[in-house]
DNA sequence: AGTCTCCATGTGATTTTATAACATCTCAAA
DNA sequence: TTTGAGATGTTATAAAATCACATGGAGACT
């Protein structure tokens, strides 16, 4: 079994546009998460870790449910809620993020410190980026306040084709 | 019929945060459109024309099938394909677009010039307002030059509570 | 230990959002 | 006037999300 999605054809090929140690990354951000959970006094189940690791095992974003799929496949809870509400947890607490443009979830990749989000999604191998920004430090910022208009969260995501994807299409 | 939703409680309250002549509103932005489409040899068919008045009433969002209600009401057909597929075509053509987050549709209140729009959704009352951002200038276009990720469209949503309900929350 | 309470989980049913597939119609160009 | 691309209509279905209610398990308190 291997960890990449099939979309990525070479196995050691840019994940998340950038090479790295995949196995380790998911044991640490899982650990991270762990830790973090346990200082806050939050409860981080097994169908939780569960749905964070299959998160966590692709750079892609998984609807909610293909990660039902991998539920079921792991002995949990098969009907939509389970997988909802775990998603649910881990998006409140920062351990994941929804990409509202495809309807579907990816792991947050550093949890640690509070950030806005900001994504860039590759329309032809599907593979969504996480970077932040500071959207309400600009344009919109200035429209906000000449408004009154209080920001409370904000959905940032680009849409276009990454690096890999072009130099496949140049070929 | 007043042209207003019901949430406005006021009918000469905010509008879209801000006050205007709603009803010359939504007649010059139809006859803006119905001159661009001409322009650009586009077929602004009858029910493409009566998805946008009816979108061009409200200053919110409205989902499909709340669209596809009115259509029905006005005479059109009332299957789901319908309503998407002319939302489809104005939100191709700039006359209209999705807010990802509500899964729904609005208006565009300056389909004149192409721009990166970007949105403010008040939580309480739904009201949402355009204006425009330049995400690719700041943080996010710095990680998309960093990984060569071509960006070739933006979301970018705002969500958070307009000046009309912090002043209501007050009281 | 008991038991109470809170929250998490499991399940069935349903609602909401979106698309597929195919027949028919219309308009403008050849 | 044919013809062909694109627009509309309809049936059916898929995909995404929520509701409602029953069960279960870990801590707090006695």
């Amino acid at each position: 079994m291997t960890s990449h999605g099939e979309k990525n054809t070479a196995g050691d090929g840019p994940v998340g546009f950038a090479q790295h140690d995949h196995t380790a990354f998911v044991t640490s951000t899982l650990a991270a998460a762990d830790a973090r959970c346990a200082a806050d006094g939050l409860r981080f189940t097994p169908v939780r870790r569960k749905v964070l690791e299959i998160l966590l095992q692709e750079h892609r974003a998984l609807g909610a449910y293909a990660i039902l799929d991998k539920l079921r496949d792991n002995g949990f809870g098969s009907q939509p809620p389970v997988a909802y509400r775990a998603l649910d947890f881990l998006v409140a607490n920062g351990l994941a993020h929804k990409i509202e443009r495809l309807n579907a979830f990816i792991a947050c990749v550093h949890p640690s410190h509070s950030h806005t989000p900001a994504f860039m999604i590759c329309r032809l191998c599907d593979v969504v980026a996480e970077t932040h920004s500071a959207p309400a430090r600009g344009a919109l910022g200035d429209a906000a306040r000449a408004s009154g208009f209080r920001i409370e969260r904000t959905v940032v995501e680009a849409e276009g084709v990454c690096l890999a994807c072009m130099e496949k299409a140049d070929t």
